[in-house]
DNA sequence: GGGCGACATTAACATAGGTAAGGTTGCGGC
DNA sequence: GCCGCAACCTTACCTATGTTAATGTCGCCC
């Protein structure tokens, strides 16, 4: 749970105790709190900083001119918010906190030091960001392919497994602060319908949702509802075992 | 029409002679040519070099297992498939040809080569990148909230847009070489749905589409129903024309 | 010049999912 | 102990879009 940035990359490679540092040492720094519901960046502001989610869930969000509102991402504890955003301009969207959320800024200079400095680590951010863009992939694979039970089934297989990669979950569990109204604007279909597909979903056995407290019993189960094929989150790297030998 | 992505990187930057002749040289390497319907890469295969797209219309699909499929990306000339592919051991997507296609492959090293000895190169391509991840999240909105005239009038201003950024435009026209049943896979909808959508647009004199030529007689209007926002795209940049003392 | 395949078009009907409205539960504040 | 509010749940009805299938059009090959 500590450190979530640290144990997501090492499921892509080895990193030495320096790198280790050097990540403590980033995610330890301009340290901010905000509030579930509040905004940690908005559509039109300069990006300055790399946020890196230390604790709690936040979301990348849209709202079109007449309210509709679409969530594109969540973030969850490890995750980093776009490598060099400050290259652009302005926020193309926000970024808001669904839980309480703490995170680290992380500065143009902070993050060019720790590429120039840090290969192993440079090449495991740019392997975390094309996870996060195949992830972007395969939500418009979702939105765009599956009927509203496999949409939901793959969300949350999604998002159980990338918490499990965190460290956030226990067994076959996990803490779920998601409304059905946010569901809702994340998977394009509307609340009552969010509804009536957990319902669903809780008839047929494949989730106890309860509480904000997921519990998937059977994932198998629920993978081949959502015709979930995990291989777009690259996390099946022999990484951690080849290089077992380095350190 | 000649080197697009030249074109396309001076939207957000100004390059020097050397930079030019580096992407140049880059762009004349390792050229391959593949006809309509083909396959550039495949799902599960090794990526093992950046496609760099010169010529032609190509996407990005992914197929479930029941065969439904989606579309997730166009690659217009200038566009690049994915900085730093080659960190991932396989391919959770395909490349395919839509128009016949010619490419430059970009070696790892020939990419190190690039990244190291031109900062501004290195810059425009995070550009680059930053603003192919922002299409693929409006894709995302336009598929979770635009409803299917919405979204077909979207797809169309931005295919438009970023043809006119490449230099593949004449006045308000372009070559349009998709089939209803591509744009069905692009847009989540049937064909038969495609095909009243695009009968609704042109009834309305928003669009014209006749032997694979598009013309939009009034881009405003177009993308006034389609709720289109260009920011996305962040081509507003001011590099072509503040640091016009350059070169 | 006839036939075939790819694409576009149209119509008739079916359904997944949206909308509107209202009810229940639980919780923090006073 | 009750108010107010947010989340959740439910029902009844409606519509955007899918499905199926028939027909049209064009270019191309033998």
């Amino acid at each position: 749970m500590r450190r979530p940035l640290i144990r997501k990359l090492e499921k892509f490679t080895r990193l030495s105790q320096a790198d280790k540092n050097m990540l403590a040492k980033i995610g330890g720094q301009r340290v901010r709190r905000f509030s579930a519901r509040e905004d940690i960046i908005h559509e039109g502001e300069k990006p300055e900083y790399i946020n890196l989610i230390n604790e709690g869930w936040a979301c990348r969000y849209k709202t079109l001119e007449d309210g509709r509102r679409q969530i594109i991402a969540f973030f969850l504890p490890g995750d980093l918010c776009d490598l060099n955003v400050f290259i652009l301009k302005e926020m193309d969207h926000s970024i808001g906190a669904v839980t309480p959320v703490v995170i680290s800024e992380i500065s143009r200079t902070a993050f060019d030091e720790m590429m120039m400095g840090h290969p192993r680590i440079t090449q495991a951010l740019w392997w975390e960001s094309l996870v996060a863009a195949a992830i972007q992939r395969e939500w418009t694979v979702n939105l765009g392919q599956r009927d509203a039970l496999e949409r939901m089934a793959h969300l949350l297989c999604e998002l159980f497994i990338r918490l499990e990669a965190a460290g956030c979950t226990s067994d076959s569990s996990c803490e779920f602060p998601l409304t059905q109204t946010e569901l809702g604007d994340t998977l394009g279909m509307s609340t009552v319908h969010v509804n009536r597909t957990l319902q669903e979903l809780r008839a047929s056995n494949l989730i106890v949702l309860k509480d904000r407290t997921l519990t998937i019993p059977n994932l198998k189960a629920l993978q081949s509802v959502a015709l979930f094929n995990a291989n777009y989150l690259h996390l099946d790297h022999e990484g951690t075992h080849l290089d077992a030998n380095e350190e």
